[in-house]
DNA sequence: TTGTAGGCGTTATCAA
DNA sequence: TTGATAACGCCTACAA
């Protein structure tokens, strides 16, 4: 049986009252009385029962983050770093992190959400993947239950996100690409309800028509973010009569897979076929030839996403309540040099 | 304010005797009112509060699972693996997962442990990256915490755990490169306090002594489990005057770093180099050569786990409750094919 | 400066 | 078959 705040109480000849009021640095107790008290509970090793606190206080001592996935392994090691960001900006507060999967968009998604909700497991969400019609945003706001967003649900939302500015980062690759002498460029993306599928595929769009190139609907692909899902949309551009010369893929390990296709085709990657991903996992320095990518602050982002979740349920205004980053190009041998056809 | 018990009962004039009993599935309740109840709770969206519950049953409903890094962030893809397996198994049983990190051995770690077994955050804990002397295993049988360990502490030890095979495992690596042709095998270790080093490292000699090979000190070298670590320590084997043929890593991470180390020197590996590593993680599929490795069903072993911790707070018999398995030996072009030197 | 007492939402005991 | 009531451990108005 753990120490209770009688234990300490009984031990002290005092009430609880005064033990509570004395560990939580209340100023109306007197200070030898504090001194005997911090003294003893540590003796004792009393740490308050984080249940009886949180029926009290009404509060869950806890954020909540569901990781978007239909494999209930998260297997995108860009999550792993997302979470430990979150994680260590939590503990730093002294919360909890809740975790948990659930298929995007299923239904098992939605009571998962209610469950933690309705039986006030977390005092606030984050939320990633974010969706072009997101359900949660609305659900979350309607209960008034705090909540931040890695991403915007679309361009209007008004709710607080952290994001990094993909459309400017596959112009910016696209541009780099077409500097390099590409004129076929071909795009994995995300499935189609994804809302960072409509900026990553607009700054591809853009970039093509800043360097003055068609847009090839058959250059356009869907992946699902996976490896698989990347290495089988390469499989099928790679089989086109007119095949393109380069390849973006709308995360690293689409892209990831995108290579293992080429090298599949016997294709020699940044000679034969340029490749670039988003993301900046590690993973991507570590393929061969490293991969040319788009490098987002994952673990930053986590870190100051919670900071901001701490503060919204703290009641506090926030501001900016919006951010948008700017992913560095990292340019690698993936994408090549020069092309001399 | 979400729904309380009370809110249910009210609307359909009962007791919350009536309504905790209706939905705990006591057979005490009329079968009309448990309709009724079911019902009017599902529309109502009542569920029950966790906080409440604990406090009442002394239980948090809640396996926990602190990783041991020093890196805050966990980079080691096994253990995001592991973790999910953790947190599929814990939802099946309706149980939260939490999660923590803390550098081991330190006081931090101490105090997280004490924090949340005093606080009564969890029923109980998973256990990894066990060391030699542990005082972990003694802390939580002290206070009569549920634990489960991936791996054992010592080869004595009488707590419940899985762990594979590594002894053997490494045995069968040796055994394979010495019948390639290998004769100077090199090892790149863990940390020698860690459990899992008596075992790799003892497979490493006990398959050397099977091929007739001399145990040469020079060849075994500590890394720290990471990519990086396993490149400092490829770099120093393959300075000596009489480098290795073959390097073999405690984990595919370490083997990854001994790559790099190895095509940093212009060493084309399955040639000039075997390497081989230990876990089975996807990245080592996509490394160019693929790795050869030891594999690993982490996220089964997590599962199985998370299970046995289960019936172990029920208070069941656990029955094995030590669990070896066996990793498989999967041979890529890491590894090589015959020597012909 | 300290103590008393009520209640947070449940579950469990006992009586009706 | 149902209901009143007492905990679980903590915090906090209010009283002393």
């Amino acid at each position: 049986m753990p120490t209770t705040i009688h234990d300490v109480a009984r031990r002290l000849n005092l009430s609880i009252t005064t033990i509570s009021r004395a560990l939580d640095g209340y100023d109306d107790v007197a200070d030898a009385t504090r001194q005997r008290v911090l003294q003893v509970a540590r003796e004792m090793g009393y740490v308050p029962s984080r249940a009886a606190r949180q029926l009290r206080r009404n509060r869950a001592d806890a954020l909540g983050y569901i990781l978007p996935t239909h494999d209930p392994r998260f297997t995108d090691p860009f999550f792993a770093e997302f979470m430990a960001g979150l994680g260590d900006e939590a503990a730093a507060h002294n919360l909890d992190l809740l975790v948990s999967t659930a298929p995007p968009g299923e239904e098992a998604e939605r009571q998962l959400y209610a469950r933690w909700v309705h039986g006030r497991r977390v005092d606030g969400l984050v939320l990633s993947r974010m969706r072009r019609q997101d359900w949660r945003t609305e659900f979350l706001a309607a209960r008034g239950l705090p909540f931040v967003c890695l991403g915007r649900a679309d361009a209007s939302a008004d709710h607080v996100w952290i994001e990094a500015d993909a459309r400017a980062g596959f112009a910016a690759l696209v541009a780099h690409l077409a500097s390099l002498g590409h004129r076929r460029i071909a795009y994995v993306g995300a499935p189609a309800d994804l809302a960072l599928q409509a900026d990553r595929h607009g700054g591809y769009c853009d970039g093509l028509a800043a360097a003055g190139l068609p847009i090839d609907p058959d250059l356009v692909t869907e992946g699902d973010l996976t490896r698989r899902g990347g290495q089988a949309a390469a499989r099928r551009l790679l089989a086109l009569p007119n095949p393109p010369s380069a390849i973006l893929a709308a995360n690293d390990l689409t892209a990831i897979g995108v290579m293992r296709a080429a090298q599949e085709c016997g294709l020699v990657l940044g000679r034969d076929l340029a490749v670039a991903g988003y993301d900046g996992i590690e993973a991507g320095e570590h393929t061969q030839p490293a991969l040319t990518t788009l490098s987002v602050p994952v673990y930053d982002m986590a870190r100051r996403l919670a900071a901001m979740l701490v503060c919204l349920i703290a009641g506090e205004r926030l501001d900016p309540s919006q951010v948008m980053l700017q992913p560095e190009l990292v340019i690698r041998d993936s994408s090549g040099g020069p092309r001399s056809d």
